[in-house]
DNA sequence: TTTTTTTACGAAAACGTTTGCGCGGAGTCA
DNA sequence: TGACTCCGCGCAAACGTTTTCGTAAAAAAA
């Protein structure tokens, strides 16, 4: 099954000029004479010639091409930086290689070297939640392959970086549940060695703090699966909805969680807000027709996908090595609906 | 910033043998002594070599990546069914590359000639709602690009095709519309040219027929452009609300027209399913806990995707030209919940 | 010993480009 | 007319592989 395309050699025979000569006039060389350019231009234009990019990259040692390593597409947030990092690339020229590490350190691994034994030019990525060491992507970048990491970061790369503001994000969602006058507010939450976990964290102890609330640990539960397992959020769910001081508000710290609490909820008919209310971070479109409707923080997904793709291609088309790297914070918004009204 | 890695030109060069000899050690061959095999390999192994893929596509003629043309990946069925894809495809040691056609046939043309000059070995495509003319995938097919198209089908390319049962999904679903007692059951459904808007239209028409019922072409309405446009799915819900002999539930035909269409009823206050019941067409794993829980029917749409991707590499692997074609036809499952029933 | 076979390797071409350099011929200048 | 410049083009190397073929030397057969 082969695709037989035509090529400069096939257009030099045809011309009866040499593949320099061809080479040089498809890409406007003051070399060839107009006359020569036209007769060239004209027959490949005739016989639909398109470079072979292989061989171009292969000359180049450039790919146009770029990786993205996500824990799983099948997910509203990830989905939408994607469709971000496509509309980008593709205006650019790049194409957009997608693996998922389904939350598996030894997957993000593989497909890390996988992507730069590929050649592709770059890499846009976010950690799995069983990742805690990123001597795999130090490796990589420190050979020289551009790296743009979103969402779930690290500090120990030095390179861009794109995130939302979880803090100010968590940060606003306890301090919203607050102000509805809920007190025992729990937090169910990622593993705790991703960086949005901490900052989510964060966000969450301070508006507590700045309530005059304490912090009560045994309200913080992790999923240190990003609830891919299937029991780690009921799991984490139960646990809250036996404790003796049961909490009448929970903020959940990302997509999945947070439908998949929901879900629970109205499984185990507890009824949101009455009995419990809720908080999640989601970019469901479908959030406002959730059973409550759904208070969400939402992220700008798209545009993260943007923005670390513009800075990617930044990096990858820099004459001289960046040395200033940015940490792009973007702004996420408080969607309040149902789920978490004092009615 | 480059990225310099080993070749076999190094080891050559470091262990004092030709590039051949390197070459042929490397991939085991009988011709090469295993002393020296092991001397190959070790000094590879140790130097972490990989082979270059770019050079080894160039020689090969195969790239070793698929191209995948879908509408939108922020879907939950396209980004369920690309999920399905990369894992089959990484399984087999191929890369995934991600384009949106945004429902737009421009943007399809242009994604396809771009996939196939940047030498995917194969395509994965489900048409645009726009596209009523396939002949730029009719030329890429008869040039030799191996192909397989899900979902969105076309009867004019002779390859392998991979579908959910939409006839039956939607007969079931207008089925249990009638059996809950519904008699004015109106359809959204996405452009006209798209095979599954026929096939689901059928499945519909059929069960109104068994049902003794007519087929009020009024209760019909097309969204050219699959709910895409944002007034779209609005128009043709209000046009059916301002009937006269207003219907009393409506069946959906995709996911984004259901729960768009499920948003717009409770922006406009009008209970499901007492005023009018609903049925869509919906992979989202969030649809139990929709206001009401949406009655769905449900693609297998990861297992679509691995189908789809074992085919096309069945295709791009086989040696001699494939002339039998599948056409793989996926059963649908009714998801019974609150939208659709009488109470 | 001579001839044949086998073993183990190297030389070189090829995949489709890009690019530095060389060169013949036309034109310019003295 | 000779020396020089410039134009337009071709040669060949290079990117990193794979693969065909040729060939020494060693081993086996005669």
């Amino acid at each position: 099954m082969k695709f037989e395309a035509i090529t400069i050699k096939d257009i030099a025979r045809a011309l009866g000029l040499s593949v320099s000569t061809v080479s040089k006039a498809l890409r406007g060389s003051h070399e060839i004479s107009e006359e020569t350019k036209k007769h060239v231009l004209a027959y490949a234009a005739e016989h639909n010639y398109k470079p072979n990019p292989i061989a171009q990259s292969l000359k180049r040692g450039r790919s146009k091409s770029i990786g993205v390593i996500v824990c799983n597409i099948d997910n509203n947030f990830f989905s939408a930086v994607i469709n971000g990092i496509e509309s980008v690339a593709r205006q650019k020229d790049y194409n957009v290689i997608i693996t998922q590490s389904q939350e598996s350190y030894e997957r993000e691994i593989a497909n890390s070297e996988h992507l730069s034994s590929r050649s592709v030019d770059g890499l846009i990525i976010s950690l799995s939640a069983e990742t805690k060491r990123v001597d795999h992507l130090i490796k990589l970048h420190d050979k020289g392959l551009p790296m743009v990491l979103f969402d779930r970061i690290t500090d120990e790369i030095a390179t861009h970086k794109v995130i939302a503001d979880n803090f100010k994000g968590a940060y606003e969602a306890t301090r919203h549940l607050l102000e509805q006058g809920f007190r025992r507010v729990a937090h169910i939450t990622s593993s705790g060695s991703l960086s949005i976990t901490l900052e989510r964290l964060d966000g969450y102890k301070k508006a507590l703090a700045d309530a005059g609330l304490a912090v009560d640990e045994q309200y913080i539960k992790f999923c240190p699966h990003g609830g891919m397992l299937p029991d780690e959020t009921r799991q984490a769910l139960t646990e809250l909805l036996e404790m003796p001081n049961r909490p009448d508000a929970i903020f959940t710290a990302s997509d999945r969680l947070s439908t998949t609490t929901l879900s629970l909820l109205r499984k185990m008919k507890i009824e949101v807000p009455d009995q419990i209310a809720l908080v999640g971070f989601t970019n469901s479109i479908s959030a406002d027709i959730f059973h409550p409707s759904l208070t969400s923080v939402v992220q700008p997904a798209k545009e993260m996908g943007q923005a670390a793709t513009d800075l990617l291609i930044q990096l990858i088309e820099a004459k001289r090595p960046v040395t200033e790297f940015q940490k792009l914070v973007l702004d996420t918004q408080l969607q309040i609906r149902d789920s978490s009204q004092r009615r």
